[in-house]
DNA sequence: GTACTAATGTGACAAAAGTCATAGACCAGT
DNA sequence: ACTGGTCTATGACTTTTGTCACATTAGTAC
């Protein structure tokens, strides 16, 4: 990783701090599908997107999933942050979508820089404000509403993150994301079909329109 | 509110920071049953609880509510600092339980301090951390667990928090604050009385034990 | 093509939660 | 003790979601 690609996807970092990521941190990649993370892990270190896409969900003991949010290039995982400060295991896992690179950055100096470098300040702050968000709309959704507004927000949601119509996913893989039932979200699936919001193609699911 | 009193309840901080914060900061009082903050307010300021309790809620727009967490002396609202950065609306609503006071710091010093004070900065942190948390432990009741157990969870909560047996609340407050509806909850709290988890008054749910 | 597998469609049913209607219980003020 | 208001209890019913069984379709491998 050269400095210029991390400056790229971080504009907002000075240049001591580049070099300073340069020559402190590791770069790790994942193939699209690997995990990055998984539950009752311990981290040591937190991780920055340079390239890809992750997506962050929650597991509980029977190994039902739940989506919550997607990291981007230019992002941060907030919970390898929190959990590093505390050294505790999360309950999360993380996947790559596409093909991934990180920056894996040791818990020692993502302190030190706190102190050091104004921008690395409000990077950390500005990705706990930004998740810390996400979560709370999360819970809107599913405190809140019922399960067709939820599947039309998930795909929406996708549409804006893959920038593609076409969202390549089962039924069944939805349906554990949004902690349902493959009968429940074909079945709502179908009524989105039939008033011409969505057409529906094996393994995947073309957007036409959402409100 | 004296320097003795603040340095009580955040004895972490230093000593230079509690004279910051004495001669910087507002002290308000809130009366039970008032609200701190309510949906749409903008934040100029992030709160520390000294006294009392505060519960902190969602709210959406069909004016459901939804309960987060409590926060009690020694702490503060993340959402306040979340919010203040931003210079955002919140979508949250705080109302205190019992008199309550807090302390009322600007944004402008909050920021400051961070830099100027390592016992300011870890709490800062250590807010976020915590609240993260409490979100993630809210989102895995609504997902994944069904209203009998998010009721006792929610009791278990409120004796641990209150530190009383008894909770002072009708069942249509319960209800709101599970954004279930009063009857579902009646008939829960019927069939935990016959299990002799709980004793039913009118106004108040002694609690007997809950596992 | 045939055979196999994964994905999807669908009807019937069960369970959980929400809604409606109504009645009783409790408390406060007079 | 009467009255009005709030809180609680309960049966009947609806809606939503989840589950089960099985049929159909589409893609893949041979």
């Amino acid at each position: 990783m050269s400095v210029s690609e991390i400056q790229q996807q971080f504009p907002a970092f000075e240049k001591e701090l580049v070099q300073d990521i340069e020559s402190n941190s590791e770069i790790r990649s994942f193939t699209a599908g690997e995990q990055l993370m998984r539950t009752g892990q311990y981290f040591k270190s937190t991780m920055l997107i340079v390239e890809g896409l992750v997506k962050v969900y929650r597991e509980d003991d029977q190994g039902n999933e739940f989506f919550m949010y997607y990291l981007q290039p230019g992002q941060a995982c907030a919970l390898s942050m929190v959990c590093a400060v505390k050294q505790e295991t999360s309950q999360i896992m993380a996947k790559a979508v596409k093909d991934t690179e990180v920056i894996s950055i040791p818990l020692s100096y993502m302190d030190e820089w706190m102190s050091k470098y104004k921008s690395w300040y409000h990077f950390v702050l500005e990705t706990y404000r930004s998740r810390f968000e996400e979560l709370l709309e999360t819970i809107d959704h599913i405190a809140f509403q019922a399960m067709d507004e939820r599947l039309e927000f998930y795909l929406k949601k996708h549409v804006q993150t893959l920038g593609s119509k076409t969202i390549p996913l089962s039924h069944q893989e939805i349906a554990d994301e949004l902690n349902s039932s493959r009968e429940v979200i074909s079945r709502l699936l179908k009524k989105m079909e039939q008033m011409g919001k969505v057409k529906l193609q094996r393994n995947s699911i073309e957007v036409i329109k959402l409100n």
